[in-house]
DNA sequence: ATTATCATTGAGACCGGTCTCAATCAATAA
DNA sequence: TTATTGATTGAGACCGGTCTCAATGATAAT
């Protein structure tokens, strides 16, 4: 307690009410727009309130009504451009809708994620959007819902939670990227990816909790069944969670015997960690290797070559996820949607036949 | 408990004093973790209190103790990533501190900053961090101030408000970044910056009112006099507050009868879409066009070749100013601070000496 | 003139915590 | 044994709004 420290006091309606000669329910009435008030009252008081420089206390305003006007975002990782485009898609709707944006970082550990919702919960947030880490444990999650605030996923769905969920194509945008490759003459193809597990080879879909990540992996080996790659020359990497992680996912599989011609990238951090690595060691985009990436991030159009990628619409997948929560938050009642926004894949520079796909490469 | 009504009815420390067989009191003070209570009491408290599944409301606590354990950050463009570091820098720090940070985004727009300023009081947030869009019109700052309210300054001082600020070395960053040109032998020199102004011409410094930017065009000009550049060609360009802004200026620059033949980005937004430009004009860098930019963006480090930058250490920057919030908020008394963190010169590889300086340059 | 009707305004409870101050009770001191 | 002290606990005010309900006064209807 500041006892020395003279406290803050702010106007309040009471004070306002004081000046203009009325009770603070009329005062309230005015400064808080509701109810009737006579036009003269309604001048006296605004007027009074200009002269106090009264602002209202969100905060008490909010005890009494219960609701906040917040929304609370759960994300990965703000700093993944992906993340940051549908964070601005979400506040831009947000605030159109007289809503604010409280942003919380999981970094896409559950710990952290199931702590950044409890402070929301006890910040009293209208409502959630979260991009849940894995989905295996999610009580946090059931118990938001239970809690009756509403709840929307946010680009990754969780198989038995039927709540609001905004996702992309993500099985038939794996796939479709994949087919250009296969299309091209790759038979040996890495996808790497950043679910976080311990062993970075992997084994089955059992081990995937996220199911944007395992619908990716469907897709992938969907293209690879269909052009009839082998098995073995489908490599799915994990665990490419941090850039040291990715480079040395990426040295592993370039310094096999039999490394793969062309590598999947989930999203576009991922990305640039494997191009440098390949960079590093000399070889060359497409020659050497083909590369293809999750997310139109900026850079991908400045390299040499410019990088083609699976554009994942973040701006508007924030837009939607926003926009059904808020519906949510007035009140409509409908079962769960699960919303599914189409990807494009936009060709650029990085995908081209594999130059002897049977021979490791090294620097022509 | 909650019949038929939806209301959505959170458990009190009423609930649970009573369900404990003690008095509202008493339970606060175990579940609010003040004062003093018996260790018997205080585990049938939180036995209760478990047994309930009670969740203290932030909101309540925050209308009595005044606190509510939130900062406020408006920052210029979240999309920019010097920012999101920074937003990175005073997130950590201030969660670790017990804190937690609600952002809001002005778009460098001084209305839209003095909106989100006046929401975030109306929030009572304990503490603001503001990246003052101009220098002109600082009311809502002052008041800000007045109120009681901590507040500190990113990345921008404001010449006549004394009040703790954070930014870095700008007019010796942009001196040495020129003189790496100049030492280089270029006569002939572009700096490209953001400041909302209408017009992009250069006239004299009083139109300008962004710290940051002045003193980075002070350095700038500084150093073009040292190596005795003319001042007709030390080409100032204003306004580049949009990629298509920025392409037009650079456009424009590129076509003159003696374009520059080095250009200086006052950030990586920028420099990515002069980059675009250029290259697409089938202009080489840096045989054509020598670039420096600000900002160590991820990017820059793998275009061909890789970017010259002034790396401005943004999470630390963020990082900084949190501590020094934070510090206020738990009473430190002294005299506003203004803090200047050095930046460092990484050089890559778009500088070269001009091809020929005299000629206007076409594709070789 | 008297009563019903409508529009305004005022009094005060309430939201869910915090915090002050008085009351209670056991233990120690006189 | 009685007074004093210290440790706990309880009662209730308070924070700054919202909101219900009763009171007031003016106007319209009978």
């Amino acid at each position: 307690m500041n006892s020395s420290n003279p406290r803050i006091h702010s106007v309040t309606v009471a004070d306002v009410a004081r000046e203009a000669g009325v009770s603070k329910a009329t005062a309230a009435r005015v400064l808080g727009n509701y109810g009737v008030v006579s036009e003269k009252i309604r001048g006296d008081v605004l007027a009074a309130a200009k002269q106090l420089d009264y602002r209202p206390n969100e905060l008490a305003r909010s005890m009494t009504t219960g609701r906040s006007g917040i929304i609370g975002v759960v994300v990965g990782d703000i700093e993944n451009s992906f993340f940051g485009y549908a964070v601005r898609g979400i506040s831009d709707t947000a605030r159109s809708a007289g809503f604010n944006v409280i942003l919380a970082n999981s970094s896409e550990q559950i710990e952290m994620e199931k702590a950044a919702v409890r402070v929301l919960i006890g910040k009293r947030v209208d409502g959630l959007i979260v991009t849940p880490s894995e989905s295996r444990d999610i009580s946090h999650l059931r118990e938001i819902h239970r809690s009756g605030r509403p709840l929307v996923l946010l680009d990754r769905a969780l198989p038995d939670f039927d709540v609001d969920t905004v996702t992309v194509d993500d099985s038939k945008a794996a796939q479709r990227a994949t087919e250009i490759l296969t299309a091209c003459g790759h038979r040996r193809i890495a996808y790497i990816t950043a679910v976080d597990f311990a062993g970075h080879e992997y084994k089955d879909l059992g081990q995937i909790y996220t199911s944007s990540v395992r619908e990716r992996i469907e897709g992938f080996m969907t293209a690879c069944d269909i052009a009839g790659l082998l098995p073995s020359d489908r490599l799915i990497m994990l665990g490419a969670t941090t850039p040291q992680a990715t480079a040395d996912i990426t040295d592993k599989l370039l310094s096999r015997s039999n490394p793969p011609t062309a590598i999947i990238a989930s999203d576009s951090v991922i990305a640039l960690e494997i191009f440098k690595v390949v960079r590093q060691r000399g070889l060359r985009i497409p020659e050497d290797l083909s590369l293809i990436t999750f997310h139109d991030a900026d850079w991908t159009t400045v390299t040499s070559p410019p990088i083609t990628v699976v554009d994942q619409p973040a701006y508007i997948l924030g837009q939607t996820v926003a926009e059904l929560l808020i519906r949510r938050l007035k009140g409509e009642a409908r079962p769960p949607a699960r919303i599914i926004v189409p990807t494009s894949i936009i060709e650029r520079g990085s995908v081209a036949p594999p130059l002897d796909q049977d021979k490791p490469r090294t620097r022509s």
